[in-house]
DNA sequence: ATGAAAGCGCTAACAC
DNA sequence: GTGTTAGCGCTTTCAT
């Protein structure tokens, strides 16, 4: 033990097998079989194999793509990879790259995209074959060069608006309006939506989707949006005291976490939902679950962003040569209602 | 637009300075500073360094890795990534190996030593410099094997008994005392736990602290632990549905999913909290913290784990050479208790 | 203080 | 069908 044991190389193979490196590297690659032009003999490649199985074999990833240029690596750079929403799509995106003989290599920006550019230039130094992206604000220039190589990329969840790029985004817009509907079909009139100010295209559309929503339904003058900075949450506590003192009878949350922090400072103050705010939200969590505390939230398809996003990106990756194909995926969103009739909690 | 730029290489650098590719490698490596015995003319160096950012050189990480064999890339493998718990930490860990110019590959196990050891695999051909691992059942052999090759391991939140590793682990058994103790406290005497069958270290000693704590508390007679596993939740109802009957009146969960899943199947059943049930479990939640469900958390010192456990990999691999030392890092757990009488909820 | 050169392990064009 | 060989970009020893 302690004795570190040489790594096995095709060299050793060969030399075992009594062949040239070359022939092993064909059956390795399983270039072997017909297709390729080099077809081997079949006993020749089966010896070689269980040699390979024997010694316990393992290519060298480096050599091959210093090589080829190929990694069979991706990257994918999101907000913050410990937000349960990018946290479970990031899952889905290793778990099926994973079955391609893909690596995933993964980021996050916190926003910043400064700490964008920086982790694309780390990733692309380690020779990633394909990026996926949740853009950040500014991110625009940084992406467009990117695309502008003709380098494989996919954006998820958010887009750049006027930048031909494949991505993968709910249909925010519907999702805004149809969660806003819930609370207008309880009877709420005075609904206000908490937003950030980034400039973020998800943002932007469930904006538009909640007020398409109060308008067809004559609520236009109650419209109201409040943008916060997400690194001054704090700040939201005074909008919902003014909201209270206003008589605003619910909320409509942009994000799960503006949610959680909304809810979280409304019971500090001592208030109750729905008793004294109802509201709706994007995305699920274990106490809006648990208690029924929205009156309902959106949810979205997270494998189906992991498995477009990915399926996007390989087919992108396999046609490097052609001139980008740029496609738009945009999911559905399902609106779960929390029925408080049905509610465990009585109010 | 739409151009490949061919990639900037050394050898771009040295004809572009007018000098050798190795004066460009010793610049580029900071080894011209005196102490690697080799020196370079100071404005030699100025002018390669001045070469290199205007071309904007970025060294191509598998040709340095082919011939050094360092990757400054290291491996996280954890039960499932989509977890809480486990993607804060691997969030910590990313952002402080950043700062160390490494970059992390991250894997989960789903409790399956199978998948554990094809990760192990892949990652190593992928040449990471080291790993930190969370210990799924059936591990120990396969760890033991990297131990063996003295390749830097540091294990996290779970051990293997009797293995020589270094690993990173809260003190469970305290904290599955001291969080039992909130509901003694409380008055409480028929308390049972809820557990995993699996044999996992952290499990078991969390086991370990409940049973103390009853004991010496006098309680002994109503110790009981229920294990389930992890593929079979749903048996957790009838298992309540016996203690209602049996008229336990407080759960210690050995996990935050154990808990999720007893506290829905609790309120599934129509019962409430802590009307019927009392409980404390490990972690906290969004639901729990919110709404106070448990009386207590036992909250784990998660930026600590990730800094601890990067730090002793890091120290590994810095000494790979010599024979390994192991180290034990044991933190601390913290009791949160969500004082009823404080609650925003009144009962 | 600088340069020449030998590979790291692999792929793929070409020769036999 | 199979073997030979030229690098991919870099680090590092040894000359100069």
């Amino acid at each position: 033990m302690g004795e570190r044991t040489r790594k096995i190389t095709i060299k050793d193979i060969a030399a075992e097998a009594g062949v040239s490196i070359a022939l092993v590297s064909f059956v390795m690659n399983g270039k072997s079989d017909g297709k390729g032009g080099y077809r081997v003999n079949k006993e020749t490649a089966e010896r070689i194999r269980s040699v390979a199985e024997r010694l316990n074999y393992q290519p060298n990833d480096a050599a091959r793509m210093l090589r080829s240029g190929k990694t069979n690596t991706i990257g994918v750079i999101v907000s913050d990879i410990s937000n349960k929403f990018f946290a479970d799509i990031a899952r889905c995106i290793e778990d099926r790259a994973y079955k391609h003989k893909y690596t995933v290599l993964f980021g996050s920006t916190d926003e910043n995209s400064q700490k964008l550019e920086n982790l694309i230039e780390v990733f692309r130094n380690k020779g990633i074959d394909g990026l996926i992206v949740v853009p950040c604000e500014g991110a625009d220039p940084i992406l467009r060069k990117l695309a502008d190589e003709n380098f494989p990329l996919v954006l998820l969840d958010r887009e750049v608006p006027g930048a031909d790029l494949s991505s993968v985004v709910l249909n925010n817009r519907r999702a805004g309006g149809q969660v806003t509907e819930v609370l207008v079909k309880q009877g709420y009139r005075k609904i206000e939506m908490i937003s950030y100010s980034m400039n973020l295209s998800n943002i932007r559309e469930r904006e538009e989707g909640y007020r398409a929503c109060m308008t067809e339904n004559g609520l236009g003058e109650y419209v109201r949006i409040h943008h916060l900075r997400h690194d001054r949450m704090d700040r939201i506590t005074e909008i919902l005291r003014d909201a209270r003192e206003r008589q605003v009878e619910a909320f409509v949350f942009a994000t799960n976490t503006l949610a959680l922090q909304g809810v979280t400072a409304i019971f500090r103050q001592g208030w109750q939902i729905p008793r004294d705010f109802s509201m709706v939200c994007f995305d699920t969590n274990e106490a809006f679950d648990l208690y029924k505390t929205a009156a309902a939230c959106v949810s979205q398809p997270i494998e189906r962003f992991g498995a477009e996003a990915l399926d996007l990106l390989l087919k992108s990756i396999e046609h490097r040569d052609q001139p980008m194909a740029c496609t738009r995926v945009v999911l559905s969103p399902e609106i779960v209602e929390y029925n408080k009739f049905d509610s465990y909690h009585k109010n």
